[in-house]
DNA sequence: GTTGACGTCCAACTTTCGGTTGATGCGTCA
DNA sequence: TGACGCATCAACCGAAAGTTGGACGTCAAC
């Protein structure tokens, strides 16, 4: 008997999971959480075997903090990652964040019911177009943007000039510009609205 | 007796409204649906009286299609959008093509069944937020972009330079410049950069 | 039928803004 | 300590972006 918990700020979402995960002779509901704060304790008060736990919680925070707090207090229960966004950027913090799989809410039932119980034997559970995308990214390394530079990305994307970001920056415009290039040359484009797009691509940006 | 017709690409969804609908003593799921293709003959063969339909069906096509095949069809029966995406196209969308209501997946459950009885009762269900954000649209009507200014746009977005436009379009590199002024001027912006994100605030674009 | 508003299209002008190059201090890690 | 990566900056250059002004067609209103 494989005890789940659901972790998940949609109620139409937990109600789905809840209904698969029941309708499962070997499998039972532990419990439902609708915000990553009560994760933790839940998983200490319900025996729980294996967690199912979605990524953004509104505003409430997000998925990976959750998993963090979780490992932060010795509980090594395997987490399943449900969610619907498959960006790089995502799925690499969730499974270093220590996740035991990463699996898309578009999922068939036997295939959210296979890596459940592939979580609880203690393997790992990705789903086909994850595993397609991380194979994807090994064979082609993307050079990964230092935090400077995706804050500068970042606000390009939202519109603001050089000029702007050097003022909110508090740096010359020049290093704005430094900046900008070293991405370009990263992400292998030539312009910053190219930039953006790539980045956007590639799950690098919200 | 409300019979539901459920048309839903994610399995998890589908379960968790079948679930909802069916905890409710004079509610039932009269059927559930895949993609937009398969409404209208579902809606014809078990007699439905309210459908609750998602937008986004992934590549099989989308809700507003759907929508728009039902109405072509002669079919008056209500149908309510539940998907988790609140952008103004989307609802406006949904709205013209005839929706009678337009509900976020994130709702409580009791929303959602006030929804399906409102709809069933041939009323119109707006989410709180949706309502908000029409409203404020109502308040400060922004100016309509043309379609050819959209296009423009799109191109933008996706790191287009103006002669690459041009080029694609099939046009002068000045009149998309033309273009560009229009649009910035309709979203008060001054640059390409803001235009592209202003329009993604205002979800006029993907 | 005429007027006017609007959309699409274009040319020429100006220049700002963006991007390149090269160089410096600073921390870290081998 | 020496090499490397990151953040910072100055000065230069030029293309690409944006502005202005205008032509043409269409459609609706009057």
């Amino acid at each position: 008997m494989i005890r789940v918990l659901i972790a998940d700020d949609h109620p139409v979402v937990r109600a789905g999971l809840a209904a698969m995960v029941d309708s499962v002779p070997d499998l039972v509901v532990a419990g439902q959480v609708a915000t990553p704060g009560h994760v933790v304790t839940a998983v200490d008060e319900f025996r729980v075997d294996v967690v199912l736990l979605d990524l953004s919680f509104g505003k409430d925070g997000s998925g990976v903090e959750a998993l963090h707090d979780l490992r932060n207090h010795g509980s090594t229960v395997p987490v399943l990652i449900v969610t619907s966004f498959e960006s790089e950027r995502d799925i690499l913090a969730a499974i270093e964040a220590g996740a035991a799989g990463y699996l898309l809410k578009d999922a068939e039932p036997d295939a959210l019911v296979a890596g459940i119980r592939a979580a609880a034997a203690g393997e790992m559970a990705l789903a086909p177009r994850v595993a397609q995308r991380m194979a994807q990214r090994l064979r082609s390394p993307h050079e990964a943007l230092t935090s400077r530079e995706l804050e500068v990305l970042h606000l390009v994307a939202s519109g603001a000039s050089n000029s702007q970001i050097a003022n909110t920056l508090v740096v010359s415009e020049a290093t704005v510009k430094s900046h900008l290039t070293h991405v370009f040359t990263k992400l292998d484009v030539s312009s910053r609205t190219e930039a953006v797009h790539q980045a956007r691509q590639r799950g690098l940006m919200p």
